[in-house]
DNA sequence: TATTATTTTTAGACTTGTCTAAAAATTTAT
DNA sequence: ATAAATTTTTAGACAAGTCTAAAAATAATA
């Protein structure tokens, strides 16, 4: 059994794997947590003995099949959380986090297996992030981001890479929302900006903006 | 803001205090808490720092009306989550404690707001205990134990008393649910065992069952 | 009421997870 | 390749919550 502070950092070793392919530093992890290095040191050391992470001094880590599992329903039950937050209790997409750091950590099986079954078994997260399976494998779908997209093109609105709050909050306003249809009008040569269609409305957004959104391509009509 | 050990105190002390009048004793509490009584000694300081419980040594303690309101509240999450997981993730009622003790301690208002909305504003939870409101007050049923009732008396099954796993689970495979009606069809003398009707079966039942089995008067046919 | 038994508190220690400050190893740059 | 900068680890300390063992206070009993 893990502690939640255990969770947490297998959680933040799971992220930054995903991002970079060879091992994590103490740095990293450190930065993600918010907390000092010298702290994850002694956590790694500890997860180490516990055999969920590989370590050698000053070489980094990585999960251990196991660690990769652990770490993986963490993620599972923070999203099937999330999911329920949205579809059952009324909360926006950017309200949601929070909440499911500390739902996470609740331990049973009947419960994250009932919940899903009760959310009719999603595939992903209210974000747009897909949602491990039992065994710890996401299903991945190709993606581009919307700023890779050029004149005409167009595709559905399937995620998010930055999920902040006020990025969130950012696009309710704007009415962009995941499984729209998005169509790029015109792009500024200037300063990447775009314009573009989106459901029936035309906006202008920003380079910033269409680097943080992922598109599921849509070739043809 | 308090952490998961002090709302646990409090809770234990909130249950206790329902029981006794005066003020709860340390080894009361070190029993429920399944700890020790200087554990309890060091908390209660705590907690009376905090404002939350009046203590003078040697005395006992008693809560003060914001730790009331914190003790009722944990109470509340508690019971609400336990209808949740019987209601809509297919929990038997003698499944939910353990997984509720956890939920109990997420902090979100929105979040317990938003499930009790959910639910209906359900006012029992699944064992028949009354569910506080958002300011911490119960409503109070009249209620009996099975044990005091008479011949051909009857009444509704509301709750009970011992929700122990192992209780509720003997309850099941005797048929016995809440909500269901119960009529006295004769009083043993000699061990004060019952003969019941529930539903439209007939039972035999220990006195020590009967004494731990609220019912709620049902006068008349 | 004096004595014994019980309850409660104190004193000191231990674990988990964290921190700061300093030392050691690694990487980068000259 | 050596020096400087950065990263990582070690050493020692601290807070929260718990424990054991012993002391102090209260309650029960003769």
């Amino acid at each position: 059994m893990f502690t939640l502070s255990e969770e947490n950092y297998l959680k933040a070793i799971y992220h930054l794997e995903l991002g970079n392919d060879g091992g994590v530093s103490t740095n990293a992890i450190a930065e993600k947590l918010a907390t000092k290095a010298s702290s994850v040191t002694d956590m790694i050391k500890k997860l180490s003995e516990k055999e969920v992470v590989l370590y050698k001094k000053y070489k980094g880590v990585t999960l251990t099949i196991l660690g990769k599992t652990v770490a993986a329903n963490v993620v599972r039950k923070h999203r099937l959380w999330e999911v329920f937050l949205v579809e059952k209790l009324n909360f926006s997409w950017h309200e949601v986090h929070e909440v499911a750091e500390q739902l996470e950590h609740i331990k049973s099986s009947k419960l994250i297996n009932q919940l899903d079954r009760f959310l009719g078994f999603p595939t992903h997260d209210p974000h747009g992030d897909p949602i491990p399976d039992k065994d710890g494998n996401l299903k991945i779908v190709e993606k581009s981001l919307l700023s890779t997209l050029s004149k005409n093109e167009s595709g559905i609105c399937i995620g998010v890479d930055d999920s902040s709050s006020e990025f969130l909050q950012f696009l309710d306003k704007k009415g962009i929302t995941l499984g729209k249809k998005i169509t790029i009008l015109d792009k500024e040569d200037f300063d990447d900006s775009l314009s573009i269609l989106i459901g029936d409305k035309k906006l202008s957004i920003s380079n910033k903006i269409a680097s943080n959104l992922y598109i599921r391509a849509h070739t043809g009509q």
